[in-house]
DNA sequence: AGATTCGTTGCAAGCCCTTACATTTCATTC
DNA sequence: GAATGAAATGTAAGGGCTTGCAACGAATCT
C-alpha cells in the first residue's frame, strides 16, 4: 500500500494560525501589509508545518511566473557566461528566476527555444542580437511577453536593446591596426548567417579599410564555425596561402586563441610575423600567449542594465528602451606593426 | 481605456474544433491516443487561434513541471558548462527543462538555491558534490524531490551519484609527478570548506606521498578562492618562499592557468624550473602555454548519464544509483622532471 | 459626538488545465 | 446478429493560490 505524502497547503497554515488564507498569502507576498503579531503567528505555523507554496497554483493564480528566459547561442564557453551571471544576479535580487537555453547559433533552434520558454511561462525574454524572423517578434507581442536584445546596438532596429555598436568597435580596432602600418588584412569570422553581431563586425573592418581607400575585395575572409580548433585551421589556411596577411582580425576571442595556438605550433611569431586580434575580452584573452589585443565588451554592465530594465517593464514601472554601452579597445601584445 | 488581451484557452480550442477539452489536451500530450482526423482538426484550431497552453494551469493540473534544477558553484567559467550542456541536451530530448542556479561556492547560498528551485517546482535536482547539511537531504526527501550528485564518486556516501573518484585521480597524477623525481610538492587548492571535491583531491596528493614515505607535513599548501588571479598570487607566494617546490599541483585548471601566467610574467620556466598541473581539463588547459598537464573529467558522459538516470527515476522507470566514471590523466608539457 | 480615514483582515471568485472514469463507437469474432 | 473488446471521446472533479472588494475597528479630524 502506498501512502501518499501530502504537502500542507495554505488552508492548513490558515487553520493552524487562525486567520484566512488571504492573510497567509499576504504574509508571504507582502509582509508589510500584515500586522506584526499576526505575521509572527502565521510564520510560526508555516515553520511548524514545513509549508512550501505550491508553484503551479501560485503561477496560475498570479498569472505570472517571475521567471525570465534568456537564449544564448552557446553555453560552452565564457563569452556569454559573464554577462549572464550579472543578469541573473540582478534578477535574483528582485525575486526573479532566470531560465537559460542555448540555440547552438542556429536560428531554427533559437525560435524553438523562444516558444519553449514562453510556453514555460517566461514573463520576459533576453535575446542576443537583433536578427530573427519578424514572426517571432509578432508572436512575442501577441503573447504579451516583452523581449530585450543585448550584445548589439543598432539604431535602425526597432527592438529595444542594451548593447554596444559592434560595427564601430570593430572599425576602431581595425583603424588601430591600420595605423600601425597593416595593409594586408584578414578577417576570420564566425558564420554570419543569422548573426548580426558578426555581420556588423565585418562591416566595421570594411569601414576602416574604406577610410584609407582599401577596397573590400582586398580583405581576405574566412567564415568558420565557432571554436578554438576552427580558429586554428583558419589561421593555417591563411598563413599557408600565397600572400599571407600581416594581421588577422578574428570575430571573437575564441577563434583568435585558436589562431594563436596554431601560430605557436607552426613556429610563426606573433606579433613578429603576423598580428592577431580578437573580440569580447573574455578571460582567455588575457591568459593567451601573447596576450590578445581585443575589444572589451561590458558584459556585466550589460547584464545588469538589461535586468533592471526588463524588471521595470514587467512591473509596469517603465518601458524598454535602447541603451548604448561602450565597448573599449584593449591593446595587448598580440598586435604589433607588420613585419618589415 | 485598457484593452485586456486574453489568450485563448483549451475551451476555445475545444469549441472551435467541436470536441471536448479532454481531447484537445490529449492531442497535445498524447497525440497517438487521438484519431487522425480529430487530431488534424484540433491542431488546425490551435494554429488558427494561436493557442499556447497556460503554464501555470498545466503545472497545477499535472502536478509536475517537467523541470529539473541544477545548482553549480559558478557559471563564470567553463568548468561546469560542458557537463551542464550535455545534461541539458539530454533533458531536452526527453521534454524536460533545465533550471540552473549558482551558489558562488557558498554552502548557505546553495541551500537557498535548493529551496528556491524546489519552490519553483523542480521535479528533480542535480547537485555538485556530496557535502551539505543532512537537513537538506531530509528536506528534499520530505518534498519528494529526487536529487542526484555529480562530480564525485564516494562509496561511503549514501546519496546516489554519477561521477569519478577525485581522490584517486589526484593520487594518480601525484604518483606520476613523483615518478618523475619530484619530492618537493605544493598544492594550491580552492577553499576546502564545504567542498568535498577539493578535500578529496588533497587527500589524493597525500595518499601518493604516503606511498613513498613522504609525510603530510612536507606538502606545502595554499588555500585560495577561485580564480586565475588567485592562482597567480599563490604561485608567486610559493616561488618566492625559502624552499620553492619543484611541482605545483593545482586543484583545478583555472588556478593552474593563473600560476602559469605568473610564471611567465616572472620569467620562471615551466616545466624547466617548476612543473605545474591542473584538474578538470577544460579548454583552457590545452590552450595554455605550456599545455597543462591535468586530469580529464568526463564532463559530457557525466551530464548525459545523470540526465538519463534522473528522468528514469521521475518517470518511475528506475531508481537513482551510483555510477562511477573514469577520470583520466592527461600528460602535457607543463609537467616535467624537477630541475637538476 | 459624528464623520472620515486608515490599517487589517476575511470572503470567495476565479485561474485553465489534466486525468480517472464513464460512455460511445466500431470492427471482430463466434 | 449478438457478444466482445479495443479505441476514441466526453464528463467533470479537482488542484492551491491570488486578489478585488467588503467589512471592521481604531485612530484622527471636524
Amino acid at each position: 500500500m502506498k501512502v501518499q505524502k501530502v504537502s500542507p497547503t495554505l488552508y492548513d497554515v490558515a487553520a493552524r494560525s487562525g486567520v484566512s488564507t488571504a492573510t497567509v498569502s499576504r504574509c508571504l507576498n507582502f509582509p508589510d501589509h500584515v500586522a506584526e503579531p499576526t505575521r509572527v503567528r502565521v510564520m510560526k505555523a508555516i515553520e511548524d508545518l514545513g509549508y512550501s507554496p505550491n508553484f503551479g497554483a501560485k503561477v496560475m493564480a498570479a498569472r505570472r511566473t517571475n521567471t525570465i528566459g534568456a537564449i544564448i547561442p552557446t553555453m560552452e564557453n565564457a563569452i556569454f557566461a559573464r554577462g549572464l551571471q550579472a543578469f541573473q544576479d540582478a534578477l535574483r535580487e528582485k525575486g526573479y528566476t532566470l531560465l537559460v537555453a542555448s540555440s547552438s547559433y542556429r536560428a531554427d533552434q533559437e525560435e524553438e527555444m523562444i516558444r519553449a520558454l514562453v510556453a514555460r511561462g517566461a514573463d520576459g525574454l533576453l535575446l542576443i542580437g537583433h536578427e530573427r524572423r519578424s514572426e517571432i517578434y509578432d508572436f512575442l507581442d501577441a503573447q504579451g511577453v516583452p523581449a530585450l536584445v543585448v550584445w548589439a546596438h543598432d539604431t535602425t532596429e526597432s527592438q529595444a536593446s542594451v548593447g554596444f555598436d559592434n560595427r564601430q568597435a570593430m572599425a576602431e580596432l581595425t583603424r588601430y591596426a591600420i595605423s600601425l602600418g597593416h595593409r594586408r588584412l584578414a578577417l576570420v569570422t564566425a558564420s554570419i548567417v543569422a548573426n548580426d553581431r558578426a555581420k556588423a563586425r565585418r562591416l566595421g573592418v570594411l569601414d576602416a579599410m574604406a577610410e584609407i581607400g582599401l577596397p573590400a575585395k582586398d580583405l581576405i575572409e574566412i567564415e568558420t564555425p565557432y571554436g578554438i580548433e576552427q580558429g586554428a585551421r583558419a589561421f593555417e589556411t591563411l598563413m599557408t596561402g600565397s600572400t599571407p596577411p600581416t594581421v588577422i582580425l578574428c570575430g571573437n576571442d575564441v577563434l583568435a586563441v585558436g589562431a594563436l595556438r596554431r601560430a605557436r605550433e607552426l613556429g610563426i611569431d606573433v606579433p613578429g610575423d603576423v598580428s592577431i586580434t580578437g573580440f569580447d575580452d573574455i578571460e582567455l584573452a588575457q591568459v593567451a600567449v601573447p596576450a590578445l589585443t581585443t575589444v572589451h565588451v561590458p558584459h556585466r554592465e550589460m547584464g545588469k542594465r538589461a535586468a533592471q530594465m526588463l524588471i521595470a517593464r514587467l512591473r509596469g514601472e517603465g518601458v524598454l528602451h535602447t541603451v548604448e554601452l561602450k565597448a573599449e579597445l584593449k591593446v595587448r601584445a598580440s598586435l604589433g606593426p607588420p613585419p618589415a
